[in-house]
DNA sequence: CTACTGTTAGTACCTAGTCATAATGTGTAG
DNA sequence: CTACACATTATGACTAGGTACTAACAGTAG
């Protein structure tokens, strides 16, 4: 079956959304029309060329996701983030994170993955927890998936802090809340592309 | 200063290592040598094209693993303890502790050693942390020995909660410092992790 | 019939490489 | 000084995955 132009401009977009590593080439097999038509489609939907696409991913990854912190030091697994602003990570409770008798995650794992994002959320060499003010507000069991998220609150407070607050929520059901005052050695600017 | 083929290969290979985003010619020019000299040594060093190199870099972004830093069951070494009353935990900051950058302890180590303690000197079968307010007062570096003392200050606060206040030191200096409100399920039986 | 859209085709050009081969430099041993 | 090795540079032909542009055709709408 035939796909009209904006049924294919629209699985097209979603289709190099899912996956940025396909050349015009195969799209144009896989949608069975012209390498030309594909062009087209990406120059009517601005999607820039593969290897542009590789290197947004990649530069994605290099510069802006972890300054301030190598990314295997990070608890949990970043999903999102942009610097000085927000982020989110996972962390699925494993057996290693429980208590052996009940099950429960033991609070220091949540804290760890809400204290390690909110260090790599700023956008700075270094940053270090100065204090945190935190509340665990229900258990957390063996094989949940905890999702912190952090906001950068307040940029230049008190002694030149920087307040994040971090929500991790289980199923939409925050379990975790923490403000953490960051002391960071800068005060570097906020840019975006 | 012209450098020798070990010396520019050496260099070569830690530049794109910090920055694989470089063209060859950029590199001819940084070297100040021929890009053809620059391919031989990539040849040698076997180190890929820019455009093999990027989409490396995205690809490893695109499938980055969890790798859950597990935490010791135990935090710190309890050496006192007097159930409901106090105790006292040591924790000998190692590589593991520390950010590999600057080898500062990271805060949740500091946090877990003294949330761990708060819920073994609780008398209880079940103790969690229901919410905690701490300082990290001055940095730990590697090597340093956290003494974290622990003393319980409320059995019996609002909610029926049992208040914890934790202090940690090195060198008699107090490095942190935290007040844990701990749930707790009964108000007597000897058990606790 | 004409105008317009969607599609396909083809050409020239680009970047950042590849590989193979040849021609230089430069340093050291005999 | 010559000979030879090794390092370096040059040259030409080729590649993938494009961009940018022009041209042509088929089907439909007015």
């Amino acid at each position: 079956m035939k796909l009209s132009k904006k049924e294919r401009q629209q699985l097209l977009y979603q289709t190099l959304k899912d996956n940025p590593f396909i050349t015009d080439e195969e799209l144009a097999e896989k949608f069975s029309v012209s390498i030309q038509t594909i062009r087209l489609d990406r120059l009517e939907l601005n999607i820039p060329e593969l290897r542009e696409r590789i290197k947004n991913v990649a530069q994605h990854n290099y510069s802006e996701k972890v300054r301030s912190l190598p990314i295997d030091e990070v608890i949990g697994e970043i999903v999102d983030m942009e610097l000085d602003r927000h982020a989110i990570s996972i962390l699925d409770i494993k057996p290693e994170h429980v208590f052996s008798r009940n099950k429960i995650a033991r609070g220091h794992h949540l804290f760890a993955q809400a204290n390690s994002l909110a260090v790599a959320v700023i956008n700075d060499e270094l940053a270090l927890t100065a204090s945190s003010n935190i509340q665990f507000l229900r258990q957390v069991k063996l094989g949940e998936r905890v999702i912190a998220k952090a906001k950068v609150t307040e940029q230049n407070g008190p002694k030149g802090r920087t307040i994040v607050v971090v929500e991790s929520f289980v199923n939409q059901e925050l379990v975790f809340k923490g403000e953490f005052s960051m002391y960071r050695s800068k005060n570097e600017k906020v840019d975006k592309q």
